[in-house]
DNA sequence: CGCGATATTGACCTGAGTCAATATACGTGG
DNA sequence: CCACGTATATTGACTCAGGTCAATATCGCG
């Protein structure tokens, strides 16, 4: 049994939203590929930098959504409550991912609520002038558009998944979307760089944490991953690969 | 009890694409908002026109992703199906809206398929050329951005209602959105335009067809809908409504 | 070291699925 | 235009996967 979370928890701190961070990050974007360096040094200056403690609420569900951010570093959630209070998470996202509002109308609500599930730092610039940016550069709405598209494709493949998989199957496929996304290979097996609870996956699958816990103990007695508190290791990836698309 | 189907089945031929309707449906298009008619003219003809039969299928699932479709009149639904074989309802399109391929990568497959619930029209594009329009259109671009980013917060709230709500408010949300999108008020209520069978619904909730009929037909006895083989009209919108966001 | 958050495990319950029988509407062809 | 046959819908009896409730264990932080 792992001792210690084996999870890597070096942060940048807060105030080093530095500068050269910004740069780098802005420059990097997906969806600012194709624009050059001075375009990439035109714009930052419309972005602001923030940083947010682990937990911290970067924005609430139906409040008035007036920015767009990307994620400098860190892991943000998005997440969405149902009436009768339980939380479903719609998706992670780590460095590089946007999330937040594309739009400026002045009625319009933020339709998840995002949190820092880590020590994060963000970058955000108001809704209308990144629409301006979009106007300009018709490549980086397109690449926006196709961001968009496979979002929507994952957010259908999930529906398809809770409508009609099993449990462990429904695990086995987060856990090997996460890994795919924030996997590192460590001695143990590849690890899932995020804090991760069973409540959280429980809120990912639609299960509760007590079904999530069962299954996960099940998978580590057959040696398919390793896990502990806050943290999940694929041993066997092949096995839940199996699993999922019996 | 109503004998006979209510729903309107004056459609249009399939050789009735025509180039007036054509036009019509392209210059109204909600991402070629903004395009001169000159332009339109000139996109014109990029787009072939289709008739399809009810229940033909317009593409498959998994099949190279080469064109984007846009529905001229009737109603295209999409779908996925599960390991199992159940089908999954994803969306149901109207006249105006666009589905297929926004792309011109040499491998992507569609990631759903695509039928005509009733006979239907469809024009579409090859998807480069669609691309070649929305570098020059940025505004395009971004309209269609915006559509994606809509749908996606849509397919977000089913999975948030298939996750947490049970079957009743289910069935309710479901019928209230398709009522929204489709409804026509007749001597009934509010009817919706299109050939809808339990199963249909079954597949547009995650649920069976036994648990879609039971709760319907309870909705029926409560006087909230009418409805008979392949149609429904809700009568008590507010008390849908009420149960939906208890 | 001790406490609170996280995770596990068990016993029991229940909402929705499954299986099966029956009913009813609609299209088809005589 | 009616009779028949098939697809669609209803209803009931039974089952079961996963939820609920509750007790206990364990980790890691302060």
């Amino acid at each position: 049994m792992p001792r210690n979370t084996p999870l890597d928890q070096d942060h940048i701190e807060p105030h080093m939203c530095s500068m050269d961070l910004r740069l780098y990050i802005l420059s990097h974007l997906p969806f600012f590929q194709g624009l050059s360096t001075e375009q990439i040094m035109e714009i930052n200056p419309l972005f602001v930098d923030r940083g947010y403690d682990a937990g911290e609420l970067i924005y609430a569900e139906s409040n008035p959504a007036t920015r767009l951010f990307v994620v400098a570093d860190g892991i943000v959630k998005l997440t969405q409550l149902s009436q009768s209070g339980k939380e479903v998470m719609l998706d992670v996202l780590k460095s590089g991912e946007f999330f937040g509002s594309l739009t400026h109308e002045p009625k319009d609500q933020y339709s998840e609520s995002a949190h820092a599930q880590n020590p994060v730092c963000a970058l955000s610039i108001e809704g209308g002038q990144f629409r301006q940016i979009l106007k300009m550069h018709s490549q980086v709405a397109i690449r926006i558009m196709d961001i968009m598209t496979e979002r929507l494709k994952e957010s259908q493949e999930m529906v398809r998944m809770i409508s009609t998989a099993p449990v462990d199957q429904r695990i086995a496929f987060v856990l090997l979307k996460l890994a795919d996304k924030l996997g590192e290979k460590n001695e143990v097996g590849l690890l899932i760089q995020m804090p991760l609870s069973r409540e959280d996956i429980a809120n990912l699958t639609a299960l509760t944490t007590e079904t999530v816990s069962r299954v996960m103990s099940q998978f580590q007695k057959d040696g398919w991953i390793k896990t502990g508190r806050q943290w999940v290791a694929i041993v066997q990836r092949e096995r839940l690969m199996d699993l999922v698309s019996i």
